[in-house]
DNA sequence: CTGTTAGCGCCTTCAC
DNA sequence: GTGAAGGCGCTAACAG
């Protein structure tokens, strides 16, 4: 039969609850109880029963990861990381998608959170900034990270400082010589869409080129947003010479539809984007774009939000740093 | 405080195993008293804790999804079929990237699988094909069901005929006069590497083309690979006119080595691939490629799994079909 | 610093 | 067709 508790109590000689307490890491146990227990254990090759810590403790040792958000690259990596934080502190992760039926994201968090006895959640955008989901998860009382929220006041998460990233990016195309640079805009409601719009801005402002409106065209992050923003500026009476997707989607998007006017990236158009997703090195030419450390991400998220569960005020905000990648989707600026 | 079947039980006014019968659905239960007791969950918004359940019953409601494939598209869809297939069956599911770390997968397995107690796993390739997971699964008597495993016989999990399929894809090649068709082959511990390779034989043949050995070449799906194979098939004395790579992310890589040598795709040499991933229709040109339906298959590799844990002879092997996908990447054959 | 006693919420077995 | 008692494996609360 399994191995119990019981068991690895008698093998050391000593009571259950002391070995519970090594177990768990609590204090009041003498040095050398602690290494008898834990020989016993060893020897016994115990492993707790998961089930039967969660019903006795108060916890689930459970958290889960919210998302709403088509774009599987990233999310397998935070995944990844969220994971690795999880298993480092003997969590388990559950997967949340709330992509269908999108309706009562409310309802379903409160059913998902009620049933599962979640310890806590990681929120990816643009969850993060559903205010009503935050609500609803303060009211319950359920800690929560958020993975580049709009709002880092007072919260527990990650960010990256997208906008000066944004900015940098802009004054490698001004240094190409660029000065008609047009911007593909994120979907409204993620909150990184305002911050590379700022960035965006912050570099023309640098460069002292002035804002043209028409250059700012709307997109949702998606391919064929991309393609569209990109079609709506080639009609202009003076087109850009580069382009600054929001994303690398849209990125990709550009430049078929620029493909597709018979034009040639970058000789004639430069694009850059944002992520740095694999098909930003697997499309011809490879983008121009910004990397953050997703993966990072999600671990640091994770670990965030186990600190929270543990100790309230013991988790707080932390930032990332980014990378802009020059690849070869930029060059010098036509005539 | 929770409400616990043993309010349920007071609210319907029978006993607490009663509550338990209707809840499992088990034999046994008048149908007066089972919707007497139905009502009486409503009324009190009853909802089973899961860890009681586990450590009082025998299986923990838990199933695993393993994975050592790099593919996160093809991932996070099978991943949301399983998940679907789970949550309809009150099952958990839990991820357990073997990424890192290759070297020991059948103890990676094994600590999983004791630790957390899994009622039994999923498996992606290649390690459907992993003979020594297989074996050390059927020891400890969990039961799995596989995704496009190697071979079918006396497996639960879910097929598509990849070989009829891409006999068809060679097919549409040659009816627009390709008879130069090379293939860059998948990677070596794939099953559907031998599928394809078959699949590109069979449709040679079909149309009286010999196979000319000089135009297989080695890829391992990855983008680069097929970058490196693709230039390997640029400098033969007579390039081929059409490829077909054995995955989109390869066929991606041949159209960047293709424009690099300052060709066109479709003009010059067509492309094609397989897997319809996002990127197919994200590059210039659109890939003409296969579709393998990856949620609806990772759906019913769930729910043959579950049939498994119920009883273990009522699941089998599923064929899924597949999709040919014209797009833009194939043309005529160039002179 | 260590041990004892009660459950956690549900399912099992067996009686009725 | 239904119920009562006992226990799944662990931890909380309280002693010592």
């Amino acid at each position: 039969m399994r191995v119990r508790i019981e068991d690895v109590a008698a093998e050391a000689g000593v009571s259950m609850k002391t070995v519970s307490r090594v177990l768990n890491r609590e204090p009041n146990v003498a040095d050398a109880t602690r290494t008898r227990v834990e020989a016993a254990v060893e020897r016994l090759r115990y492993k707790p029963h998961p089930s039967a810590r969660t019903l006795a403790g108060r916890r689930s040792y459970l958290v889960a990861m919210l998302y709403d958000n088509p774009s599987s690259n990233y999310l397998m990596e935070v995944e990844l990381g969220v994971l690795d934080a999880c298993q480092q502190h003997h969590y388990n992760l559950m997967l949340a998608p709330l992509l269908y039926d999108a309706r009562d994201i409310v309802g379903k968090v409160e059913a998902l959170v009620e049933q599962s006895r979640l310890d806590g959640v990681v929120l990816t955008p643009p969850i993060t900034d559903d205010q009503a989901v935050l609500d609803r998860l303060d009211e319950l009382d359920v800690p929560y990270a958020s993975i580049s929220p709009r709002e880092d006041h007072r919260r527990v998460g990650v960010t990256v400082d997208e906008r000066s990233a944004v900015r940098e990016l802009v004054a490698h195309l001004v240094s190409l010589g660029h000065r008609r640079i047009a911007h593909i805009k994120g979907h409204a409601a993620h909150g990184a869409t305002g911050w590379r719009l700022a960035g965006y801005r912050d570099g023309l402002k640098d460069a002292g080129i002035r804002v043209d409106p028409a250059l700012i065209v709307d997109g949702e992050f998606s391919h064929d947003s991309g393609m569209r923003a990109t079609e709506k500026l080639l009609k202009l009476r003076q087109p850009p010479t580069a382009i600054f997707a929001a994303n690398d989607d849209m990125a990709a998007g550009a430049i078929c539809a620029i493909c597709e006017h018979g034009l040639q990236v970058p000789r004639d158009i430069s694009v850059c984007g944002f992520d740095d997703t694999p098909i930003a090195r697997h499309i011809y030419p490879a983008l121009t774009t910004v990397r953050q450390p997703t993966r990072e991400m999600g671990r640091l998220a994770g670990a965030e939000l186990l600190k929270a569960i543990r100790a309230r005020d013991s988790a707080g905000m932390v930032e990332v740093p980014y990378t802009v990648l020059v690849r070869r989707s930029t060059g010098p600026a036509s005539a």
